[in-house]
DNA sequence: CAGTATCCATTTCGATACTG
DNA sequence: CAGTATCGAAATGGATACTG
């Protein structure tokens, strides 16, 4: 009657499914590899506080699990690609999403880090109302956060990067704010355009492109999804136009 | 940038939200609250394996998160019933268990204990096809499995309880089988009539009831839910006539 | 780039005893 | 019945260094 590390001690499919996918960080790696990344650093830059060694072990758990598949790549590493059982969790990653957003507690210092934040919105700019040619825009968001650094999104060529480091070249906007501010703006729960006129978003730079810039971000897949949490967070703002 | 123990330092409602339920026994204790259960000791036979600290901890935990409102109750104790928030992670938990039919791993000797089989059978007897008055079944199921032990099921004016004990009176039936056999059964995976033909499952007592049995038992709820994990399982049984 | 190995502080949890 | 308190064994995982 020992009792292992894992394991509820029952055949019940729902305790079997919560010991694979109910390890620390197995969700968000799911969520990583639903959204398509692959490559092993890719994964640790969607997930920028898990650790080499535990995302290693992740994956393994994974693939042992069938949920994963891991293949050679010609150029050093591997691939690790959803197997038909990990697509079948899509749905239940997208659901507890969705409930996260509804429901889930008000976010503490611990959960704001500029990497996680530039990390979604380099996935989610509107490249075709991007002007031609190269756009660099410069992130500064600070205050209580966990972790802040700057950080920088450049596009070229419907091709969006996040740059940890100072560019090469100039910013062409500079984005200034509380890095709370603008994630509560990023969920959906204050309207961008709002913030800025209010100046607790302060984008510098030329006028064409500070005017256009609102609509650049497509912010939080989940903005839209309504807030239902009672006491603090605001209702949700979505623009009609964001396509 | 101190690192706490949950959270992944990130605003990401997925990451919340797998914060809330991906602590270990989480998973299990939502899933009889779903039932609906609400009292401690009942919540605690649903999990034969959780220690009554860890029960109690998930249990504040889910409050904390607004999943679970407790509220006293003149006998003694409290009652915890699922809030609003709590009701939303239904669809989730029951996906879970769908996804662990068709695609979690093959039971380890670990996972066999006749605890959580006896709470299961208890909760799914199809008393309108039982007999009237009281009756006792015994079950004497053993072999590789992490913990067994010989239970009763007992049956009076609709009511179905799981004992541990031998209950005063003598068992109507008796089952014999090996635990394993009997589960895969039990998950859909095999006949019970024919494992009965067969004698891996042996029914011992009045012919009639010997007869009778097999329609009283209405097998696991995902009982139906086709088995997908290549190799080693078989396909789904399921009873026609079982409302 | 793509991981693996090691170390150690922290956490977790089961077992058990105990209280109202 | 309905939990809380305590304790020790085990696991977890972050940081860091290292390898091919």
């Amino acid at each position: 009657m020992s009792s292992r590390p894992n394991g509820h001690g029952t055949y019940c499919p729902v305790s079997l499914a919560a010991e694979t996918v109910g390890e620390r960080w197995t969700i968000p790696l799911l969520l990583a590899l639903i959204d398509g990344y692959s490559r092993f650093n890719e994964l640790r830059r969607a997930m920028p506080r898990i650790s080499p060694s535990t995302l290693s072990q992740r994956l393994q758990h994974l693939e042992d699990a069938g949920v994963v598949a891991r293949s050679g790549s010609r150029d050093g590493g591997h691939r690790y690609d959803l197997t038909e059982a990990g697509h079948e969790l899509e749905p239940i990653v997208r659901a507890l999403g969705a409930w996260g957003q509804r429901w889930a507690r008000d976010l503490a210092p611990e959960d704001l880090d500029t990497r996680s934040l530039g990390w979604s919105i380099h996935r989610r700019m509107d490249t075709d109302a991007m002007p031609p040619g190269r756009t660099v825009i410069e992130f500064d968001l600070d205050g209580e956060a966990a972790y802040s650094a700057p950080f920088w999104i450049v596009h070229e060529d419907g091709k969006v990067d996040v740059c940890i480091r100072h560019p090469g070249c100039d910013a062409d906007l500079t984005v200034r704010a509380e890095l709370r501010r603008f994630v509560e703006v990023w969920r959906g729960f204050r309207s961008l355009e709002q913030e800025i006129a209010r100046r607790r978003i302060r984008v510098q730079g030329p006028r064409e492109l500070r005017r256009a810039f609102p609509r650049w971000l497509l912010l939080s897949e989940l903005a839209g999804v309504e807030r239902r949490r009672p006491g603090t967070e605001r209702r949700v703002y979505l623009r009609s136009a964001a396509r």
